[in-house]
DNA sequence: ACGGGTAGTTGTGGGGTTATAACTGTTGTG
DNA sequence: CACAACAGTTATAACCCCACAACTACCCGT
């Protein structure tokens, strides 16, 4: 099956526990407080600094969220500045939105804020740190394979681009 | 210093993987659709199931919310037949707040829906999952020993405890 | 018993999130 | 060229989240 090695039960309660130390955090609040952005806000220019100009529809794909509200929180970025609508080359229908200098200078704050772990884990040794690296790799891998064909990253229309 | 093995960048790139694993499911929308509840609501009542019956005051500094608050979501749980306030025989302002059977029943489903894994982590070894636990471990008795002084789980009032 | 502090409730209000529908401009296809 | 499909925008409306103020009831130390 899926599970050559291991527990079913134990993995869930493990990915409990590791869903309970991300999400008990109040990141969320963290974040808003210090940039006065909303989470979400803050999460999209997060995105767009880290995968470079893109258009919405692959923002919104990204945050699962729809076609007006991506609209909705590009309009707020660019109203304060964090990040500009330029015309993509590639297809006249859409935009590619990218982070302007402030915008990435706020995209830093929020992300060196949010990736800041527990002071626990600087206390793990190198042994376990290569064991989460080498699973969070694995996993992440697995999940952005399995979405991959749902959300375009590239601001080129379907039919121009090549199969692998 | 707190990091004896460690290089700080590569446990902020592992602590941000992890988070971007967790973060990256669109639980919040799942666990809304298939309930009915909103994902604040569905997580008080998991809260509530999990830990017992508790003063709604624990609720809220669970969640990071006010009082106010948690007198809404306790209410609309209370509307729905899944929660109940009894009185406190400990402290007569306050009310413990515990599931009825059918909340029980959604903080179940709720609960299975949160905690399924991404597939991949079953493909783990023993050893890597024996890893993740320990550290997990550490990290969580790391964080609820850090706010234990501000949310009292149990009912009682803050004179008639022993200290440990 | 008085007075300060705490638990919970109620009300008000503002901002954030999200679905739906209607519309414009553009693209690719038959 | 006609037509369907798509990217993005606008508007509307419904909820949800959450802060603040004011209030009741109760606990505790003095």
């Amino acid at each position: 099956m899926n599970h050559p090695h291991g527990d079913e039960d134990e993995t869930r309660r493990i990915w409990h526990d590791l869903r309970e130390l991300v999400l008990g955090q109040d990141m969320r609040r963290a974040v808003a407080d210090a940039l006065g952005l909303s989470f979400n806000r803050a999460k999209a220019l997060t995105y767009i600094d880290a995968d470079g100009p893109m258009p919405l529809r692959a923002l919104a794909a990204r945050m699962f969220i729809d076609a007006p509200y991506a609209t909705v929180i590009v309009d707020d970025l660019v109203k304060r500045g964090l990040a500009e609508r330029t015309a993509n080359p590639a297809d006249r229908r859409s935009k590619l939105v990218h982070a302007t200098a402030e915008g990435r200078r706020i995209a830093a704050r929020a992300m060196h804020i949010q990736d800041t772990p527990p002071p626990g884990l600087a206390a793990a040794t190198p042994e376990e740190l290569a064991v989460l690296r080498r699973v969070a790799d694995r996993l992440l891998k697995e999940v952005q394979g399995r979405d991959e064909g749902a959300a375009d990253a590239d601001g080129a229309p379907a039919h121009s681009r090549q199969p692998v």
